[in-house]
DNA sequence: CATATTGTTCATTATTTTATGAACAACCTG
DNA sequence: CAGGTTGTTCATAAAATAATGAACAATATG
């Protein structure tokens, strides 16, 4: 394996750096994740800075990135002290750590909100209440749609 | 109505602030749509970057993106020659629209994506063509369950 | 324990994205 | 059609995000 990428590396790597950025997760990550798919040897950091030509704390913190959700699985090479690592290739398993470490946390609590903005409701003026009302109550419904919508979604993806 | 945002309108545009980030959208796509969605009245480019302090620019070329995706809807105010807007309320015609204006153009036609790999397949060392035709063939699988959980998604929708 | 190796952190730099506002174009209006 | 109003465009500025690499910490090794 020399330290310039094939075309087919290339190509992969190309499809999880579009993934990367549709996620909000820099470039660097989508490169690392791609590069450890179509590789069928456990890389280490400098395997990786080498091949992608990245920088050590690029490497060192997207592996971190991709750790936190279970993208990257560290790999035990005999008579080497370096980290290995290899793509988890089980798509449940990604999207799940995804879910819990990316998006539940930035999903805030909506029922507080809903609390606040009802709170807040009762200072409109006579004429508003009725339209503001039915607006607040649309936004709810969407909250509990798209709260319905994420378990399915997950449950979609067992089937592999 | 004056030149300050009230509690609720802050509350509420910061709701799809966050929905913009979401989505890569700029910031000021979510203001504008949150201030619209809360109003009961059709605004016009000047209501609105007066009351979210946000540039003519800005204001102008975010309404462009809401229009392109049918977030918001053009509407005739007698006596007055200003373009006044108000905020598209059905979930599902504005998920079309950005679908069809946001996602698809960007989903590359991925048959040729296949064939471009199984075509660089074949200069593969055979000790690793096993592996790698695993990989495509699981990427493979990966793109079909995505094409198939879009269309779904957006029957889900539909229920209004 | 002295030295070497490996990975992480974080201040700085580079890049990308978004906002600004002046110039302009389109269009009323009298 | 001259003057005024409104919306758009786009070069530039500002802000946000990502990458870099040197300093550091942690660990192994002889």
């Amino acid at each position: 394996m020399g330290p310039v990428l094939s075309e087919l590396e290339k190509e992969v790597i190309d499809i999880f750096v579009r993934i990367a950025g549709v996620l909000s997760l820099p470039r660097s990550v989508g490169e690392l994740y791609g590069l450890l798919f179509i590789s069928s040897d456990p890389l280490c950091i400098d395997d990786l800075m080498r091949k992608l030509k990245i920088s050590k704390g690029s490497t060192s913190q997207g592996l971190k990135i991709l750790r936190s959700f279970g993208a990257v699985n560290p790999v035990y090479v005999a008579g080497d002290r370096r980290d290995f690592f290899t793509a988890e290739a089980e798509l449940r398993k990604i999207v799940v750590g995804f879910v819990k470490e990316q998006i539940y946390p930035h999903l805030e609590n909506g029922k507080e909100r809903m609390a606040r903005m009802n709170a807040l409701l009762i200072e409109e003026p006579a004429g508003r209440k009725e339209f503001v009302t039915e607006r607040i109550e649309r936004l709810n419904g969407w909250q509990k749609r798209a709260g319905s919508l994420l378990p399915f979604a997950l449950n979609f993806i067992k089937a592999e």
